[in-house]
DNA sequence: ATGTCGGTGTCTCACCGA
């Protein structure tokens, strides 16, 4: 089973490039961020044609969240993170889906800094601390995923000194993302790729993309039960280069089968 | 500082957030 997120900047401008990735790829479940679409616009109808079912939380110009599957339709069981200091902003989706919980998120960016948006990151990121912790004491099958606008070490930075003051590298956030996988998650592409640069973003700006100059924000966090199971995990680095692309490209998991382990 | 996207309203350009 391959679970993935990505960040589409635009679901409906970049609706052929997220169609072509998805019959390229051919992911079971998908978390999608920064929709920048109200409800009343999102693609189900190509979506589906595509063969995937959606559950999406959107907001008009920013933010927007959805799962996608093509293993049954997802059955919500959140939206919304529980303590988001700004409920308005669209930016947590849960489901079941296939035997797995499905936690989808875009953390906010928090830039400037300091002032009222890199507070509301750390607000938000203190509510996801709680929220994960109590997802974990379920013991379910959990996956915790999407853009979450940290790169957790120098190693995920192409160029650290030039980051170490923004918002998405300070150590206030860093601190809380490792306080995050130190509940008990695994972070997947880290682990497999313990030593190498996994970047999973490339800014429009200052040719990023020709130069390598990568971030990686986008990660997939496996709790215990899905732990067992990850085969693989790594970056569709080339859909960077497609025209019209994202500034993101998919991360994803493998996971395996449940059913071909109990055999 | 740099300077590129999608989306939206102020609407065929200017803005915002990223």
């Amino acid at each position: 089973m391959k679970i993935a997120t990505f960040n589409v900047n635009g679901v409906n401008g970049r609706l052929p490039v997220l169609l072509r990735w998805l019959a390229e790829s051919t992911p079971d479940i998908v978390c999608l961020q920064e929709l920048k679409a109200p409800d009343a616009k999102f693609p189900a109808a190509a979506l589906r044609a595509a063969g995937y079912e959606s559950i999406w939380h959107g907001q008009s110009r920013w933010n927007g969240v959805a799962l996608l599957s093509r293993v049954g339709v997802p059955v919500e069981t959140r939206r919304g993170l529980p303590g988001d200091p700004d409920p308005g902003q669209s930016r947590y989706i849960e489901a079941a889906i296939a035997g797995v919980l499905v936690a989808g998120l875009y953390l906010p960016n928090g830039n400037p800094r300091p002032g009222a948006r890199f507070d509301y990151k750390l607000a938000w990121f203190d509510a996801l601390l709680a929220h994960a912790a109590d997802l974990l004491a379920t013991g379910a099958p959990v996956i915790l995923l999407g853009d979450f606008n940290v790169m957790p070490t120098d190693l995920d930075v192409y160029k650290p000194e030039r980051w170490r003051d923004d918002a998405l590298f300070v150590p206030a956030v860093r601190d809380r993302y490792a306080a995050l996988v130190a509940q008990g998650w695994t972070d997947a592409i880290r682990h497999l790729h313990p030593g190498g640069r996994v970047y999973s973003f490339w800014d429009y700006l200052r040719h990023a993309w020709d130069r390598d100059a990568g971030l990686r924000l986008d990660h997939l966090l496996l709790a215990p039960a899905l732990a067992a199971r990850l085969r693989a995990a790594g970056v569709d680095r080339d859909v960077r280069g497609w025209d019209h692309a994202s500034d993101h490209a998919p991360a994803w998991v493998e996971l395996d089968c449940p059913a071909r382990n109990a055999r």
